[in-house]
DNA sequence: GTCGACATGTTAATAAAATCACATCAAAAA
DNA sequence: TTTTTGATGTGATTTTATTAACATGTCGAC
């Protein structure tokens, strides 16, 4: 399913609003309020509507949204129809951590494989997932039609990892090192740093500690 | 150094200007151009001279921007002139991976304590930090002052040490739970999930590879 | 010296995101 | 029945963020 243009505030919220429904489905509770998803992720309930508005999902004005037709058209829409695979380079504590995270989760996307160079990993599985030597990157990428990479290597190594994947095929990358990385126009990356999160907290703490006292 | 309503994005990049800037810091390197800190970051050079507008930095026509000064500059602005103490709570994969990333990074930001349950990860000191009993919370917390607190339990105890932080006296919060939390709001709450920043990937990553075709 | 190349700094315009305000409706209560 | 309550859906508005446009300034080449 495709809908144009959808704002890419809305795809991240309905990612989140997604994981929310699925923390709460049950037998009992089977719709909810835009109220309701809007407290769980600190926005408002319009926003929520709005956003469900966009993806042409109608609730029920007396009982709310069904919890899991929403989960299901959230899905047709955020989620490829023919799923999607990864591969995390570099099974340190990071990829571990985003390793064990995924497990047992929902999915179009599945994780098919990891990379590292430290020969005590190699050809070992991690949580259900596969640690190949990265020589073994380009062939791994392509024969699995693996579309997005992680990476969770030393900062130092991540400009060759990255170009690796872009050379082997890969569409999209999640760079959780500090080093900024180059890519093509066609290939989607995103960058996140735990010190700029802490940092933005640290900011706003200090703020809201003046403002309330 | 105070600006009044520096916008949050601005806030976010700042600290990424600082960042990358640290990293490309030397002795023959001591200025830089705006479009240089663009293209590192991915973003155009008007808004790095805009955000550096907005903190009324001014640079050198011909030769662009003091590394070290903006640094400095950068510091004055986003940290607390008195330095912020954070403590990780939950010290596994993630807590982990945070801590050796934050080891022997600048900083006004010290990383004091971090608490665990598990009996072998209590009383060592892991990279630097010493990990204390979760009893132990409340009176470490407030013996040191510390003022911003990570999460990274499993999520179903995150409310339960989030409420425990507040009562401590916490003035920020950064969760790594997927698991929503409920705060006051003198408490400023930053939430991140890697599976958002995965599925958000991947929507854009199939888009785009539908554009480029 | 003056011209061209190329930065910065800033105001104005545009775009993106969030919120307001309210029409609409379904069910419970009166 | 009729009214009240409390939800959704959405155009209009406001706020926030980004980009365009350009005035200004510096230096090297000619
Ligand atoms: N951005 C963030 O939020 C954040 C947070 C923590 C760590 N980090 C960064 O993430 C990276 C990983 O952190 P970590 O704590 O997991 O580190 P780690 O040292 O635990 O893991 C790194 C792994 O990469 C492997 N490796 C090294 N060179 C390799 C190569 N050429 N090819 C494949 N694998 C290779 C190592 O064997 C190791 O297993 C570091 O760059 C760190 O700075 C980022
Ligand atoms: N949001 C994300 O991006 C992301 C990514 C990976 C993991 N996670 C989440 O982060 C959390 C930690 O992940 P992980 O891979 O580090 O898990 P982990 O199991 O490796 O670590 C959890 C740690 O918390 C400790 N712990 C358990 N109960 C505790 C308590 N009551 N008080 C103090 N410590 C306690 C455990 O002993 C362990 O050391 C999980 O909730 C996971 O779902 C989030």
């Amino acid at each position: 399913m495709f809908i144009k243009n959808l704002p890419h505030k809305t795809v991240e919220r309905l990612s989140q609003y997604r994981r929310a429904l699925l923390m709460i489905l049950s037998k009992e509770k089977t719709h909810v309020f835009s109220h309701e998803i809007a407290q769980m992720l600190h926005i408002t309930p319009v926003q929520v509507r709005r956003d469900l508005m966009l993806i042409g999902y109608s609730g029920n004005l007396r009982k709310g949204y069904d919890i899991k037709e929403l989960i299901e058209l959230i899905g047709k829409i955020i989620d490829s129809e023919r799923g999607q695979r990864v591969a995390v380079v570099g099974l340190g504590n990071l990829g571990k951590a985003f390793i064990s995270y995924f497990k047992g989760k929902r999915s179009k996307l599945s994780m098919i494989a990891a990379f590292d160079i430290n020969p005590e990993k190699i050809n070992r599985v991690f949580d259900g997932v596969p640690c190949y030597h990265i020589n073994q990157l380009p062939e791994i990428i392509k024969q699995n039609n693996i579309s997005i990479g992680i990476i969770t290597v030393p900062s130092e190594q991540a400009p060759e990892i990255a170009e690796s994947l872009v050379l082997s095929g890969i569409k999209g990358i999640l760079n959780y090192t500090p080093k900024p990385l180059n890519v093509p126009a066609y290939v989607y990356l995103e960058e996140y740093d735990m010190i700029t999160s802490l940092e933005k907290v640290a900011f706003f703490a200090k703020k809201n500690d003046e403002r309330f006292k």
